[in-house]
DNA sequence: GTCTATATTTGGATAGAC
DNA sequence: GTCTATCCAAATATAGAC
């Protein structure tokens, strides 16, 4: 048969489609604000009109669960792929700085998928699960060093989302606060231990 | 004359219409989102129809001034009313619980003051100093306890934004970073020490 | 100071021709 | 798959009568 290239030609137009309006989607909500994104203004960026947009996706969340699934993917793999040494200390570090930095590089990125403030919009379960995964590599980590305590992962993420939203809110692409992260997980390391061998009491 | 009272009268009474659109609209908003709050709805709250707001408001933002207003008020009188022992570690515990509780009773108005994520809002100089002066309290008391270095007070502050945000994002009503505020405290206090033995070298 | 009526803009979403 | 045309709902804000 000579169809089969046809229908696999179509379907890769189709996905790059798809792809590009999710790029678009990106560019405007990081120019006007992730709850402002528009349809209108969406269909314009990449050469339609707002109804055909309905062709490949079945509603605005729909754009929205699409880019959170691409950013939760994003931050997994980039966190699967970070330089593990197996010092707490340092690979503490390197997870911190991993997620400072993906977080500060795109505010919108971050609000949509750690503060999840949009309106009416919740990721759909498959999406979740993505980024489920992302916190659990955290998890394994404190694990690994012998911090295994829920207590321990909460204090860590609370370090870490403060750092970053202080960064993001109060001195956006500065490094008031990013100087302060090695200073930070070393204060973290001393206290887990603390803990630990408070626990181990 | 007779007049004095009756104007006074009606000045009182609208301040406290004033007041009773802004009450209304706090609960609009904790209910609907900040974001969501509409004339409409919040005229109807309080009996009117969405154009008598204007008697009272010049426009949307001028109310959310109000109401970001109140809210940083409230805030400096009660971190004014604090009772400091002079023990560096109670009292930063006093202040790191106070900034936690008072966010997190109230997670719309600590995302009006606080995240200043209302798309084109932005406080009135006079509001916004009202908060700046809530900052300047904790550099007082932190400089009160030696701990007088810039990045001091940047570290006390993304430690305690770390634990309000965690527990309004992931545990809303819960205690699940509340539990860690004491904790946390010990954890700074250890580290400023540190801090300020290094920089006394 | 409050109302009705309305201007104006903008949004998401659908119907149906091509 | 894309379009035009349209629906429907909602928003802020203004004009002008009372």
């Amino acid at each position: 048969m000579l169809d089969t290239p046809n229908l696999d030609r179509r379907a890769e137009r189709y996905k790059a489609t798809v792809a590009e309006i999710i790029q678009a989607a990106w560019e405007l909500a990081r120019a006007g604000g992730l709850a402002g994104l528009s349809l209108r203004e969406l269909a314009s960026k990449v050469g339609m009109r707002a109804p055909s947009l309905y062709s490949y996706f079945d509603s605005k969340n729909a754009i929205y669960d699409a880019m959170y699934a691409q950013g939760a993917r994003e931050f997994l793999e980039r966190e699967t792929r970070l330089p593990f040494t197996g010092d707490p200390l340092e690979d503490l570090k390197t997870i911190t700085h991993f997620f400072f930095d993906f977080s500060t590089e795109d505010p919108v990125r971050y609000q949509l998928l750690f503060q999840r403030s949009i309106p009416g919009f919740q990721p759909s379960p498959e999406s979740f699960a993505i980024s489920i995964k992302g916190l659990e590599v955290l998890r394994e980590r404190l694990t690994a060093m012998g911090f295994n305590e829920p207590d321990m992962l909460d204090l860590v993420t609370a370090v870490g989302t403060g750092l970053t939203s202080q960064q993001i809110s109060n001195d956006p692409g500065g490094d008031r606060w990013a100087r302060l992260v090695d200073e930070s997980v070393d204060m973290l390391i001393n206290h887990l231990n603390r803990m630990k061998r408070r626990s181990e009491r």
